[in-house]
DNA sequence: ACAAAAATATACCGTTCGGTATATAAATTG
DNA sequence: CAATTTATATACCGAACGGTATATTTTTGT
């Protein structure tokens, strides 16, 4: 990697949890050059402008978070106990995610919404791909023979996303888990009574 | 109503959508005037700062929804119909809620959550009652011999509330209400399967 | 109708905003 | 190691920010 690519990297890094914190628009230059120790003329050496930070910041959060959780659940072959540590992996993590801001793709969704249309774009493609992921575990499971054949694996994914969504949300607002808790037995019980055979 | 307090309202009014689709901090002073056609002096004439304008306005939104839902639902008396109702508000209404910026609750939550402490202390408010709300609907069903009555009403409550917020993002970010739809859903699946006797 | 009080407009404040031209320093390449 | 390219720092820009003191207008109570 290239020392600009370097730098590149070490101001997204840096600077990840504070856009996730407060939000885009109240995100100053003043916030970046002081979490990097950079100066304006290195920030903009590096980007075109603050929306290419912002977007390239989201691109990361959420980058982290898919990564994480693919780690997590990954150590599993098959579908069944691939879809559990799905569940699981909130569980067990949303202290660190709570921590670095909350969801960044509702946070990110709730701002560009109106303002950002380049950053909409991205979190659309983003969610998309989350639901994808989820269906192709469910089809995986009904190759094996574990998950029904006639579900709609779509919307199912779709479904096990927004529960779990909804469930950070009141969590984040009230600062305690029992939401999230809530919102995540209701998934293990929705793939015990009508995913799994 | 004193005058002061008509341009206050008017003010609310007249920003009301802009904070809701904008966001707190990208809304300016600017835009403020800008919708009511009055000066600064007059604004903060009527208000200490821009927070307490986007205090009042969050308020006014959530009232305003709140208001609208409550109007929807007591055309019912009982317990089981104003529930359905509940639902049904929603399936009926989600493009104005969408038009005006979306929910917000969701809204204030996620930008609030880390930068504006009084803000999010208001917004934890309105979610617990509309919790309670909920809650006393089942409550009320429990009473009236149509719902059972081993149920932990404000657990459903909350998992009504989130799973709807939940379909409220994601179908904000796909621009469809598909997700919703799927959400209310199976909030009507739950009502059927786990609540009404 | 008139005086007192309240609300609104005007004109301004210092600060911070995002952004940039240019100089300096550092890294890469022949 | 020198030449050149690339990255970073410095110093600055105009504009917009939130906010305020004061003048003017409009309501209000008598």
């Amino acid at each position: 990697m290239s020392k600009a690519n370097q730098t590149r990297q070490f101001i997204i890094e840096k600077t990840a949890p504070i856009f996730n914190k407060k939000g885009f628009a109240a995100t100053s230059l003043s916030d970046i050059t002081e979490a990097t120790g950079l100066t304006k003329g290195s920030i903009y050496g590096n980007f075109e402008n603050k929306d290419e930070v912002a977007i390239a910041v989201f691109k990361y959060n959420a980058d982290r978070l898919w990564k994480k959780k693919e780690n997590w659940i990954t150590v599993y072959s098959d579908a069944r106990s691939q879809l559990m540590a799905l569940v699981d992996f909130y569980r067990k993590n949303w202290k660190e995610l709570f921590e670095s801001g909350g969801c960044p793709v509702m946070n990110a969704a709730t701002e560009s919404d109106d303002i950002m249309p380049a950053m909409k774009e991205r979190v659309k493609n983003t969610v998309d791909s989350w639901v994808r992921n989820v269906a192709n575990i469910l089809e995986k499971g009904i190759k094996e023979n574990v998950f029904r054949s006639n579900i709609n694996t779509v919307e199912y994914a779709r479904l096990f996303i927004m529960t779990i969504e909804g469930g950070v949300l009141l969590s984040k607002i009230s600062d305690k888990p029992d939401s999230l808790y809530l919102a995540l037995d209701r998934v293990n019980k929705i793939i015990d009574d009508e995913i799994i055979i």
